[in-house]
DNA sequence: CGTGGAGTTGAATACGATCAACACCGGTGG
DNA sequence: CCACCGGTGTTGATCGTATTCAACTCCACG
């Protein structure tokens, strides 16, 4: 049985989370952005964003988890990245220019999300430099990880990259399937595996 | 011998640059822009920040080419970005918040730059939202291609992701000494060397 | 039930790393 | 000016890590 949040609850959801992130905001910026945020459950391996389609919009995850990947010419899969609660996903560059897609986005599990679309961006600069330091930090952060990742990929082995996968998101690990945590890491589930057997013998 | 651009040589080239990527903008803006941004020369090898130290400023490349690299723990070179004429190029993550440099800085050859500090971003706010926009979406090209990048280095051999970096900087990998794009690549020399030849082969 | 996906294990293979030797400059100092 | 030297790139032989392919178990779910 699918339980699903009501709308009144993913909108306090998203109230707390911005009073949490910005103090600052007034009840009348949160009822802004929540005219452009519409909610949306998804089921299950759900599909948002489909690779190569034009869908012009992201989504903030309330609850759940969804995950943005890419299919490459050998039909394996590759995940760029998780998004479990509070954590924004979309593809910004072809969202915003109207471009197809360069990735997929689904839902590893049931999830409530708030989708928003390419208005949501003009709407934060006439909600002051605050929001746009915000959704600028939230990208510089996203770049910064990003570039540990590569240079983990290019550097470490298949063991020394899932460790760090385990430290860095400990919760969220037990709700993925394996093959998933493969596909972040850049392996074959046969691989994680033999790591995984390797790392509970010691 | 090296030669040395004046630096008005090097402030008109950075209105040119604007100009074209942002045609709008007025002569104000332009000098606003030359205030906080500061003209240095770069010899081959010089470093201009370097990892784990609080250095807080980056670079605009008018000529020459910078490189952003990281040591890993097994001494191994990793490049993240080239940076030649018109680019830019800087730890914003680190130099915002006054925390150490992730990566080094240097000059791959003599270069000529422009150098801002923390500064530099309030001073975009204040120059109005097509300067935002222009920052915003630099930042979100460079996420994109550090994602294809990404995807590349997980599923791409060595001699494909060789290949994609020749169609991709055509130019300048003939300024580039193979050892470092090699270690752009994530490959050993000895590896570059013998896709070269395969490559030659056919 | 029983069926198909997920995970595990084994054996053979491939790709790139490592280590070592050598050729070829380009720059420096005698 | 030339001799030398260190860095760069090349080539060969060997090794290690992860892939591939195949078989099997175990559930979760219809």
């Amino acid at each position: 049985m699918f339980y699903k949040m009501s709308y009144e609850d993913q909108y306090s959801h998203l109230r707390i989370y911005f009073q949490t992130q910005l103090p600052e905001i007034t009840d009348t910026q949160v009822e802004a952005l929540q005219a452009h945020l519409h909610p949306r459950a998804l089921r299950r391996n759900e599909v948002l964003i489909r690779q190569s389609e034009i869908e012009r919009h992201g989504a903030f995850v309330v609850k759940g988890c969804l995950r943005s990947y890419v299919i490459d010419k050998k039909d394996k899969e590759h995940i760029i990245q998780f998004a479990p609660e509070n954590w924004w996903i979309s593809d910004q560059h072809s969202m915003l220019r109207g471009l197809p897609a360069a990735f997929s986005i689904d839902a590893v599990e049931d999830a409530e999300v708030l989708l928003f679309g390419p208005d949501f961006f003009p709407l934060l600069q006439t909600l002051g430099p605050a929001f746009q330091t915000f959704f600028h930090t939230l990208l510089q952060n996203s770049m910064a990880a990003m570039q540990r990742r590569l240079i983990s990929t290019l550097s470490a082995t298949a063991e020394e990259r899932y460790v760090e996968f385990l430290q860095m998101y400990p919760t969220l690990v037990q709700r993925l399937p394996q093959r998933m945590i493969a596909a972040y890491l850049g392996i074959t589930p046969e691989s994680l595996s033999r790591v995984r057997k390797e790392l509970a013998r010691s």
